[in-house]
DNA sequence: AAGCCGTGGCT
DNA sequence: TAGCCAAGGCT
């Protein structure tokens, strides 16, 4: 180890200490199983929306069994607004595999964990890191892009996480096993709350003397348009609206409902086809629908 | 391996 | 205001 990485180690380490948020699954309290359901809700989703939804999770199902033992649909109802409420099927279906599988205790290393349902590279990394203190780098978008600017010298992270990325964070990670799982936490909280993606706060960071973006004159991005994504009238929102209703329904809901949410038919039904395809929504008799009941083989 | 999959706050 | 963005995963 160089004293210059050493150096940046430390300032990062020391930044982090002062100026971390303390969050329900950050504290030593927090179970593997709470753990991985935070790593689940933060997909794609701001931690103060996750927050509320998370505390409710684990007063209610505090170990993988006790949501194994529930219905899919009330971990879709319970999911709320989170969004991609298939992760909320797939948590359900994590829990039952880490009951059956695993003797109801959520394994330790990142090969286990990838089999698991709706965990891919990077909650295996994130779960092996934080729950069991694997050295292991966690590379999420806050670190994709405190690195970018910090080492690449570049304003955003490529599309998709790349074998550069993978190496650069692999280089930068802490060798001793207690410096690296900080390390790993105190870089994406360094993203969140510095090098953000749109106004970053350089006067603040605790490592803008050795950063190339800053060094570079914080060079604005080049290169294709970057995509972003559709919403009004897509697919995604007829599936949302009509989840809503079957969320906020007791029992199973009379298609005639379902027809109130979307006029155009033919994506409405589609929509709903591809629901109960997902395993989302499950049909009822002849005209109802509600929630999955039961377990599914998928 | 691009495109799909929710939701809401912020600029 | 209309994008942009938020601790991705799956096919």
């Amino acid at each position: 180890m160089t004293e210059q990485a050493d150096a940046l180690h430390r300032r990062v380490l020391e930044w982090y200490a002062r100026e971390q948020r303390d969050l329900p699954w950050r504290r030593p309290d927090a179970s593997p199983w709470g753990v991985l359901v935070s790593e689940v809700m933060l997909q794609q989703t701001p931690v103060v929306r996750v927050l509320p939804v998370w505390q409710e999770w684990l007063t209610r199902w505090p170990t993988p069994a006790d949501l194994a033992a529930e219905a899919p649909g009330e971990a879709v109802r319970a999911w709320g607004r989170l969004g991609y409420p298939r992760r909320a099927l797939r948590l359900h279906a994590a829990g039952t595999a880490i009951a059956e599988r695993h003797g109801g205790r959520v394994p330790g290393t990142v090969a286990e964990l990838r089999e698991l349902p709706g965990v891919g590279e990077y909650t295996a990394a994130a779960v092996a890191a934080f729950a069991f203190g694997r050295r292991v780098a966690v590379v999420d978008t806050n670190v994709r892009r405190v690195e970018a600017r910090l080492v690449t010298g570049v304003q955003h992270a490529a599309p998709s996480l790349t074998t550069a990325e993978r190496q650069v964070a692999e280089s930068l990670l802490p060798q001793s096993d207690s410096d690296a799982k900080v390390w790993n936490v105190a870089v994406m909280e360094l993203g969140a709350l510095v090098c953000t993606a749109r106004a970053p706060r350089c006067s603040d960071c605790p490592v803008e003397s050795s950063c190339a973006w800053v060094a570079n004159g914080r060079p604005a991005y080049v290169g294709p348009a970057r995509r972003g994504q559709a919403w009004a009238g897509t697919d995604r929102q007829v599936r949302g609206r009509l989840l809503q209703v079957l969320r906020e329904s007791d029992g199973p809901v009379p298609h005639d409902r379902l027809r109130e949410v979307w006029d155009d038919e033919v994506q409405r039904e589609r929509c709903l086809d591809g629901l109960v395809a997902d395993g989302l929504v499950e049909p009822v008799g002849e005209a109802e629908f509600s929630l999955p009941r039961a377990g599914r083989a998928r």
